[in-house]
DNA sequence: AATCTCAGCGTACACTTGTACGCTAAAATA
DNA sequence: TATTTTAGCGTACAAGTGTACGCTGAGATT
C-alpha cells in the first residue's frame, strides 16, 4: 500500500492540467483546444486521457477550480499586507494585478469562460467571483458606515471593475498598465464616496 | 446596369451574416462556428462562402460592425427620450438592457469576441465600446461639473458596469433581471457621486 | 506465489473541417 | 449579337477530431 501506482497517477493527472493551462494564450483559448493536443503535450496517447478525465469539459471545469484556488490563495495574502498596515485599494489592485502579471493562463481561463458556450463553466466562473463579492461586502460592512445591502453593491461594483481592468491589462504594456491601474483607483473611490454617502445607516432613501 | 446582379449579391451576402447570428446562442459561440455551418444555414454550397468573405474572420469583423450599429442606433434613440426629459441613469440602462433582450445574439459577439483569441476581433469591440465611452465622458463633462480626466474615468466605469451587467443578465430570469437593474442604478449613481465629488473643477486633490 | 486491477498504448473508424480546382449559366459589357 | 465576368456548384483531398476496442505489463491484493 505505498501507493506507487496512485502515486504515478495523480502526477499525469497534473501533467495534463499543466499541459492545458500551458497551451493556453492570447490566441488560444481553452474551448478551441484539443483533447488530443492536450495529450500530446503531456505525454501520453490520445486515448490514456480518459483515464483522468471524463471529456475535456472535466478537465476544463477542475481548471476553473485552480485557478479560482490561486486567485484566493493571493488574496488571502494581500489581505495579511492590508493587515500590516497597507491601503486597502491599493494593496489590492496591486495583488490582482500581480495575478494577471504571473498567472495570466489562469486569469484568461476565468475571463474566457465567464462568457462561455458552457453553463456549467459559467457558473463555476461566477461562483469564484461571488466569493470575491462575499468577502469584500462583510469587510466593507464591517470598516465603513454602510448598511448591508449598499455593502453588497459597492462590492459587486468594485469586482467588477477589478476584474475588467484585469482584462483589458492583459493586452498592454507596463506603461499603459500604470495608467489603467491609476484610473482604476480612482473609479474604485468614486464608489466607495458614493456608497458611503447613499449607503450610510442613517440616511437610506432616495438620492438627492 | 439595373444591377440585378449586384443586388442579389448583396442579398446572399446579408443572408450569410443573418445566417451566422442566428447559429448564435448560449451553447454556440462565434468561434465555434464553422464555415460550412453557416454556408448551410443559409442555403448556399460551403465553397460559394469565398465570393463573399475572405474567411470567417472577415465574417465575424463584419459581425461585429453591424452588432456595433444597431446598438448605436439604438442609443441614440435613447438620447431622444432623454432630450424629452427622461432621466439620464435610467433611461440609458432601460435602453441597453432592451438591446440584450432583442438582439441577445449580437450582445453575445460583442461580449464574447472581447476576450477572444483574435486580436483583430477584440481590438473591434473594444473601438465600439470607446465610442460609448468618449460619447458619455463628452456629455458628464457639459453637463456636470466634472473635469476632463474625471469625467473620463467616470465614463469608463459606467460603462463597463453596465456591460458586465448586461452579461449577467443574459442568464437570468425576469424577476432576477429586475433586481441586477436596481443594483446597478445605485452603483451608477455612486459612481456619478463620488466623481462629481473628487473631480470637480474646483477640487483636484487627493482623495479626502 | 497466484491472481486481480488498471494506467497507458496502438489500431481503427466514422466524421467534420477548410479549401483547391474546374465547370456552368446568367448577367454585364462591348 | 458576341464576348467577358462572376456567383454558385460539385467533386476531391488531406488533415484533424473524438472515441470504441482489446492488449500489455507493472503494481496491488490475496
Amino acid at each position: 500500500m505505498s501507493g506507487v501506482r496512485a502515486q504515478q497517477k495523480q502526477k499525469t493527472r497534473q501533467a495534463l492540467i499543466v499541459a492545458a493551462f500551458n497551451q493556453l494564450s492570447a490566441e488560444h483559448s481553452f474551448s478551441n483546444l484539443s483533447l488530443r493536443e492536450v495529450a500530446r503535450e503531456a505525454g501520453i496517447a490520445p486515448t490514456s486521457f480518459y483515464r483522468h478525465f471524463k471529456d475535456m469539459n472535466e478537465l476544463g471545469l477542475t481548471m476553473v477550480d485552480e485557478a479560482g484556488l490561486t486567485l484566493r490563495q493571493l488574496m488571502r495574502q494581500a489581505r495579511r499586507r492590508i493587515a500590516s498596515g497597507g491601503s486597502v485599494i491599493n494593496t489590492s489592485v496591486l495583488t490582482f494585478m500581480e495575478f494577471i502579471d504571473t498567472s495570466s493562463n489562469q486569469f484568461r481561463l476565468l475571463l474566457r469562460e465567464r462568457s462561455g458556450t458552457s453553463k456549467a463553466f459559467r457558473a463555476a466562473v461566477a461562483r469564484e467571483i461571488q466569493h470575491f463579492i462575499l468577502e469584500l461586502a462583510h469587510y466593507l460592512e464591517a470598516e465603513t458606515p454602510c448598511d448591508a445591502n449598499h455593502a453588497y453593491m459597492q462590492a459587486e461594483a468594485m469586482v467588477t471593475l477589478v476584474f475588467n481592468a484585469g482584462a483589458d491589462a492583459l493586452d498592454q504594456d507596463t506603461q499603459q498598465r500604470e495608467e489603467l491601474t491609476e484610473r482604476l483607483i480612482w473609479q474604485l473611490r468614486y464608489i466607495a464616496k458614493g456608497a458611503n454617502h447613499y449607503g450610510t445607516h442613517q440616511i437610506n432613501s432616495k438620492p438627492s
